[in-house]
DNA sequence: GCCACCTCCTTGACTACTCAAGCATAGGGT
DNA sequence: ACCCTATGCTTGAGTAGTCAAGGAGGTGGC
């Protein structure tokens, strides 16, 4: 318990970081949000669903384990596969020896078009990030931090530099 | 404890950082939500609104302001206060000189609650940015570069240590 | 073989936002 | 005084998620 503590310091208030992460993370998904809608028809999470498709083995998925890879509810995916499932990015197989169960799998169509996604997000995530005020340790300390805090990782894998 | 880590770091990917931070924010929300709402029946964006108008002259704020204060449309402000002012945490005032504006105040009764919110939500950072894990350093980078990558602050003040 | 239970997925009803349209008021130029 | 434009706010329609309920399919005990 820290005590009442008159420090000129601000003294880190875990709240007050709290509030910032809330901040952040709304600015970046609308930064997000605004290039991919334009350029590919998709959302931010749009697109965090197909890469974890794209980097499921055999580009597809159990809809279960894409909840829980996404941190949605099974019927937050239902409803976010509907649209990709129309505009063809996304397509739904059912498994054979468990007929409970409906993959979702990346179309060829649906692969190409995730590697232009995938163009767009990494150059707006470099904008952000811009190197004029972001050092690379400044994003290493940022990444660690941000996974202590969080959830789990969005992916183990320190993501393959192709595209 | 904190450790330098001798990582074999693969180059900081800035989309990871930004995917992360996505994370990071989705199972802090959840966090809070589930206090919040348990506690005083309230989301963690009704809390934020009240701490704003609680921190602002007089308990109010121009609706269009309390809007550019959370980050958020005009329309979503009149949305998110209606509740509040159902339940009677926040009143309608009438701007003398402006009658277009409508102010937002805390009420008495609003301001007594969300005292006893700020003491919750406090409790909530604390506990998710556990002494154990995370050191009064590390949470102070991460509150600089959260400032550095988001929008702008959630408030300058590093916020009173009353309640 | 059958029943109980568990898993996977979808659906209906709700919440919390967004954008676009619209209404009322303000204020300056003429 | 009268427009013209800008500002503050609300509203209708749409999107992205939630939870709770329910159907269909699998599985193990007996």
């Amino acid at each position: 318990m820290t005590i009442p503590d008159p420090t000129p310091t601000p003294t880190p208030d875990p709240l007050d970081t709290a509030l910032r992460l809330v901040r952040a993370q709304a600015a970046l998904v609308k930064r997000f949000d605004a290039s991919l809608s334009g350029l590919h028809g998709v959302s931010l999470s749009d697109f965090t669903l197909l890469l974890h498709l794209g980097q499921a083995p055999g580009g597809r998925m159990r809809r279960v384990d894409l909840a829980e890879a996404l941190g949605l509810t099974a019927s937050g995916v239902t409803r976010g596969l509907a649209p990709l499932e129309r505009i063809g990015l996304v397509s739904r197989e059912t498994a054979a020896r468990d007929a409970r169960v409906a993959y979702a799998a990346l179309t060829p169509t649906g692969r190409d078009r995730l590697a232009e996604m995938r163009y767009t997000a990494r150059k707006v995530a470099a904008e952000h990030f811009a190197a004029e005020r972001w050092s690379p340790d400044d994003l290493d300390r940022l990444t660690t931090l941000l996974t202590r805090a969080g959830g789990t990782a969005p992916d183990q894998r320190p993501v393959d530099p192709a595209s």
